[in-house]
DNA sequence: GACCAGGCGTCTT
DNA sequence: AAGACGCATGGT
């Protein structure tokens, strides 16, 4: 149906520790952890390593791909390919979005960025707690909320939370994440989607706009982070969290807005616009 | 609509 | 080194 959006099987392969998922040009582990997208991952010898759908992964990029430790090629191909988005042609996407000449200067420092499909309500928390704050401080939050709430892996990492785990706390309970204002919504959040009011399959079923709806009946959901937890925890591509980075950088280049056409893809252009001017900022 | 909330990284002095 | 600033959202 979606020119735009193409799927592929990509080549796996089993290699020393672990495997490596093929990946072109159009891939950048560095980029796609580090673009404010997930709070998990941590720069270890020469990869990053971190915690991902309960379990604890060793990641680096290599030439052929991505590599990642004690996988098997099964798990490979049905959850890390789809997570990390390496089962999308992203250089089509790529294309289709530089047919704006306004966007490929962005689009050129960014195209290895892919969106993630992360976990609903780890997404869902996260992006609650990254509501006026910063990445180092959210990456604080994040890992304490998992070390408090979380199951211990055998490795001692700790996995995210489940809404189980928190439904029933109490702000006190959550003092130690010193989240400020946020505990009472990461308690809302947990409660609606134990009771079955906000869940992942309820927004699938759903049109964009009323998943969005839905995800704002969530106290401390506003739509910026709707559109994250869409974005990032559903793999809603149309969706587009506008920030003040984004809002800076779209006045300039672009103050007419996104072209129709680039709808269905939206969040990935969105990125490619934070990407930018994160690293217009960092260079001034 | 304007303004404050708790906390802290970051930017300015 | 200290102080001001900003950040997304809900409540006033």
């Amino acid at each position: 149906m979606n020119e735009i959006i193409r799927k592929f099987e990509p080549d796996i392969k089993t290699v020393d520790g672990g495997v490596v998922i093929a990946a072109d040009s159009f891939f950048s582990l560095f980029d796609t952890l580090e673009c404010g997208q997930c709070f998990r991952f941590y720069e270890k010898d020469s990869g990053f390593e971190g915690v991902a759908k309960g379990k604890s992964l060793y990641l680096e990029q290599r030439a052929e791909g991505l590599f990642i430790k004690n996988v098997t090629e099964t798990e490979a191909k049905n959850i890390w390919a789809p997570y990390f988005g390496l089962d999308t042609d992203y250089e089509r996407i790529y294309r289709e979005i530089v047919k704006n000449e306004r966007l490929r200067e962005s689009a050129d420092s960014a195209k290895g960025v892919r969106i993630l499909k992360q976990d609903f309500f780890e997404t869902l928390i996260s992006f609650i707690i990254s509501q006026n704050n910063f990445i180092p401080r959210i990456k604080g939050i994040v890992f304490r909320l998992c070390e408090n709430f979380g199951e211990r892996l055998c490795d001692g990492n700790f996995a995210f939370p489940t809404p189980e785990a928190i439904y029933g706390l109490n702000t006190e309970d959550l003092a130690p994440l010193r989240c400020g204002f946020r505990d009472k919504y990461i308690l809302s959040a947990a409660t609606e989607v134990v009771e079955g009011r906000v869940t992942e399959e309820a927004l699938n079923s759903l049109d964009f706009e009323s998943a969005k709806r839905l995800l704002m009946t969530v106290k401390g959901v506003g739509p910026k982070v709707a559109e994250c937890v869409l974005l990032y925890g559903c793999a809603r591509l149309e969706a587009f969290p506008v920030d003040v980075w984004i809002r800076r950088v779209m006045a300039e280049i672009m103050p007419e807005g996104l072209p129709a056409e680039l709808k269905p893809v939206a969040g990935i252009a969105q990125q490619y616009l934070f990407h930018h001017a994160r690293n217009l900022s960092k260079k001034s």
